[in-house]
DNA sequence: TCACAAATTTATAACGTTATAAATTTGGCA
DNA sequence: TGCCAAATTTATAACGTTATAAATTTGTGA
């Protein structure tokens, strides 16, 4: 479809499609956004004079009119691994509003202090319709600042906050006694569990899965106080590798980062402790990277691109319902992943 | 900062400024946009009670108004590997643009065809001021349409296309034959090649330096037609696995993809060829997934992140010189990242 | 001090849309 | 046929900004 070759046709305007009928420039614009009080055919007169033309309403004037953007908002933080979460996320999200007319903004905080500066542009400016972001913490100030302005949001993770809020969160519970019970049945007795950093509400999920599952099936588990998840890769290799090399390396791993388990197996390989062997690890499996990696290592699935299309879905919901109440829902681990995603 | 608890407050437009300042619309808006024939003393009264008032331009208004949308959309395709491409390529851009005031739209094609479709849309719906996208092909019809409708991009790859136009490429040329040298140098004879689709420009660029170099080192290449670096990872597995299991097998392996690189390590790991014994891998690496896979392999680095960045500083040149000559830059390959990247 | 140019400020209109209220047309029924 | 309510269409104003042109103020030199 070409665009008038050089000569630069304006772009046509409900005035346009006014004229082209015969019509009211208001009476246009109601037909093309359903008005129950337009009669069957002047709407579909106006419908057709406005698809020949290629008539398409200007954002900007319905959004200055209205107040409405039109407009996802995804805050990304500085951590979000670079190794598929934001990628899934971005993709389920953008799945979701496929066939509305939302469009997605990608606000990366390059600081992770300045993620709430992030936020309060986005609602002071009226960027966005509403906002999605991730690694919530239990009385998250960015939930708080959202809540206390109407502003609509979906979270990923729970919060502990008394107001009702959307989110959309991961059994973190389930996850970390799924993987204690699979070392256990490995005959894996001293587990070694990299952490979230403790200000995030998932770590308190992890610790009671831990804790509960290691009593219930007898085994043993330790956290590294030193690193978490977020870590440099260095670190938490340096800090394996000591472990390692001081003789108190535990016989199975469970690690909830694809890129901290990547570390973790490199680490292993590296003095010759065989995965499968001497140690068997369970991780949290995000992306696909997992399938390719050898040796083959037990991994459980948090679907983040199914996270993401259902938090969409759910911003969309609270953007046009603002009163009703919300929920939030929690994803379940899982043992496959499904096959819409693409390949990676 | 909190926005009046409950109370709804109007936000601040111009006409409060000019209010508070007892000047006219006209001339805080000009104040506040650095025209020339506004007094100092003025320009700072506004500013002070702009700031004091918390004061944000309106962008729908001055959208409207200007047609100017502040938007850059980065239109990724289905293929964009869901390790590191898109991802890189998102927070270089977010670099690029931070503290300018434009913001980035992330619109994914979930279908190739639908690509140009996608693009069609940005420009006629004026969704964005311009446009970045990947995987060019000799005579893209994205270039040419772009080009046709004076609709500033920037695209990474080059094209043959007779007007000049913004690019970032990489040199896939030196890259190929480097990976040549590097497993020539390790006594590799024969070697293979997963090449990207026939149809992209870096194909070709791929092909004439594994065959100039192949022939300057005194090696063969062949290259496996069933699959290339956008294949179904079991695609590329079966087709390797095929070539091993028929006594096929190279002794050398150079792979522009991470993916596929990964892929084939796993399936040479499954048919116990050892890396750095049987046979070696040169992979080009795109995120830093490589670090932490063992064995290690060579890899050559493409910074996509910085291609990213680069892509957005030039578009936002493009977009505020229209008539300005457009050029093209090379990235060399690089042995290591520069550290300025998020941990992954 | 006055005239006039330069410097600065201002009023008006417009961008394209939609909410509101007013105007017109239609149809039913006496 | 004529009246009235219902159905449908229309005019007007407004969202917040900036381009344009007009108006005002300031400063300079005679």
């Amino acid at each position: 479809m070409k665009l008038g070759t050089g000569t630069v046709t304006k772009r046509p305007t409900l005035k346009t499609v006014a004229e082209k009928t015969g019509l009211a420039v208001t009476t246009v614009s109601k037909a093309l956004n359903g008005a129950p009080e337009i009669a069957a055919k002047t709407r579909l007169l106006v419908e057709n004079a406005a698809r020949e033309i290629g008539y398409v309403p200007d954002r900007a004037a319905q959004r200055l009119r209205t107040g409405k953007t039109n407009v996802i908002s995804l805050v990304l933080s500085p951590h979000d691994e670079i190794l598929g979460f934001s990628n899934s996320l971005t993709l389920g999200l953008s799945r979701a509003l496929r066939g509305t007319n939302y469009n997605l903004l990608v606000t990366p905080s390059f600081e992770e202090s300045t993620e709430i500066k992030t936020i309060e542009k986005i609602v002071r400016n009226k960027m966005a319709d509403g906002i999605i972001f991730s690694r919530t913490e239990p009385f998250d100030e960015r939930v708080r600042f959202l809540i206390e302005n109407g502003f609509p949001f979906v979270c990923h993770g729970r919060t502990e906050l008394s107001s009702k809020h959307s989110f959309v969160d991961y059994d973190n519970e389930e996850f970390a006694r799924l993987a204690v019970s699979q070392l256990a049945a490995k005959g894996r007795k001293r587990l070694f569990a990299v952490m979230p950093d403790r200000k995030f509400t998932f770590y308190g999920h992890l610790k009671y899965g831990f804790t509960s599952a290691a009593a219930d099936v007898g085994v043993s588990y330790a956290v590294p106080e030193e690193v978490n998840l977020d870590s440099a890769p260095d670190e938490i290799y340096a800090c394996i590798a000591k472990h390692i090399e001081e003789g108190r390396s535990p016989d199975g791993y469970v690690c909830a980062g694809e890129v901290a388990a990547m570390t973790i197996m490199a680490c292993l390989s590296d003095h010759n402790m065989m995965v499968g062997r001497d140690v068997d690890i369970v991780a949290k499996q995000t992306s696909r990277v997992f399938d390719h990696i050898r040796p083959r290592v037990d991994t459980i699935i948090e679907n983040i691109a199914e996270a993401g299309a259902l938090m969409g879905e759910m911003l969309l919901d609270d953007i046009s319902n603002p009163n009703a109440i919300r929920e939030g829902f929690v994803q379940r681990p899982e043992k496959e992943f499904p096959d819409l995603n693409p390949a990676g």
